[in-house]
DNA sequence: TAAGGATGTATTGTCGACAATCTTTAGTGT
DNA sequence: ACACTAAAGATTGTCGACAATACATCCTTA
């Protein structure tokens, strides 16, 4: 509790939504339990006006629910929700994939051909190979939409899902692509891009998603992510 | 402006969110001018602490921009955002007729098709053509959406984006498409959602929207809409 | 006269307390 | 014993006031 202890922000709200957003994803605050404000706001040290600030936010990012009267609660994690999700990434960073094909600069597409020789590297040296199967998977992903210059898709893409998408990937850890089959999908991707085929890179974008939600579903169908772990005895 | 006056709610908070946001649609707090807080809520007469609920609401929903310490003011209209928003509909809404293709029902294909008919019914006498070519274009996109029955791509776009696509219409009124064009597209659209033919469904779709970005960017440029009133000398 | 700083005012951020609502628990009657 | 009712407790919704920050005005000084 004392690694992230300083956050500096303008304001009681901005840090409570950030250190809230951390916990939910990193499951202290369990899914579906519910969210006392009392409790909270004295755990926090604040009262309880900027939290239900926060509150709204986190609802905002559909991060939790609320009802009136009754109270908050994280969001519970089902197979159809992580679908849906998948088939809008699909279709925002297809998007985003054609968008970045037309308009990335030289330098940009070189600086992401050394991005994926470095994720090759580290996987030849099997180093590390968690942090490039996950962080290095979101990278590329978070630059191609980054390069899409669509201020309105960025935003919804980095701020709106990638939170909900982050909380789920703690709960399917074990059910991810082969690392070397996504790399290659990449680089397919990345070629497309450089070659200023709009049309092929959105192809390219949208099959790879569409290829790690069908895995997604098929181990989800087994091993129900509803048992994962919640955190809190 | 006496037809919605009764609002009811549960909570101050949603009341406040609905009625600024109506608000702030049409044109009533103008588009860059500051809100106070205290005028507000003397105005709604509530205190600051729903109202403040509400403006982070807004926040969220991208009609308002909130700095720490300074305050909240209205978005402003531009080109730039008005295309990055249309562009992101294009691949929403092109994802939403391909699942539509996929998992419309009979009853709800036979809707549809009368939904047009009424629409070109209206056309052909001239009646009420402002209705049909503003609310019946929104009523067709949305039943498109609702059909994908994907939760995330309806909230994303009906919660989220059309908030913003309703503000920038009270401004983009006079170089809106033809109608009868708009109609002949959405027809074709539904026979391929009929068909069952989702690629197609989802081209129709795109093409539809593009084709709508492109008359509005001409019109844009010339009668530029930053010229809106700015309430704030 | 112009530039810089200090003071004062207004606005936003935060807090603690009260009111309204829901949930739980105890009680009563059949 | 079960179901329904009512009171108690706790939680959420709302309010008014205080503290901190930013903006505007005025004064001082080069």
């Amino acid at each position: 509790m004392d690694k992230v202890t300083q956050i500096k922000s303008a304001t009681l709200t901005d840090d409570l939504t950030q250190r809230l957003t951390a916990e939910i994803v990193e499951g202290v605050l369990p899914l579906g339990s519910k969210i006392s404000e009392p409790e909270l706001a004295k755990r926090y040290g604040v009262s309880r006006g900027p939290l239900r600030e926060a509150l709204v936010k986190l609802e905002a990012l559909g991060l939790i629910t609320r009802t009136a009267n009754v109270g908050a609660r994280v969001i519970e994690l089902n197979i159809e929700d992580l679908l849906d999700i998948y088939t809008l990434r699909e279709a925002m960073e297809g998007m985003a994939a054609r968008l970045a094909a037309e308009l990335i600069s030289e330098e940009e597409v070189n600086e992401l051909y050394k991005l994926l020789d470095d994720h090759q590297a580290h996987l030849d040296a099997n180093q590390d190979e968690h942090y490039v199967s996950q962080y290095g998977n979101e990278d590329f992903h978070l630059r191609i939409i980054q390069a899409s210059q669509n201020k309105k898709l960025i935003r919804a893409l980095t701020q709106d899902l990638y939170a909900t998408i982050r909380m789920y990937r703690r709960y399917t850890a074990d059910s991810r692509p082969d690392p070397r089959q996504a790399l290659r999908e990449h680089k397919a991707i990345l070629d497309a891009v450089a070659n200023r085929e709009g049309d092929l890179a959105e192809l390219l974008m949208r099959r790879h998603i569409s290829r790690a939600a069908n895995l997604l579903k098929k181990a989800m169908l087994q091993n129900s992510i509803s048992q994962g772990n919640t955190g809190q005895p």
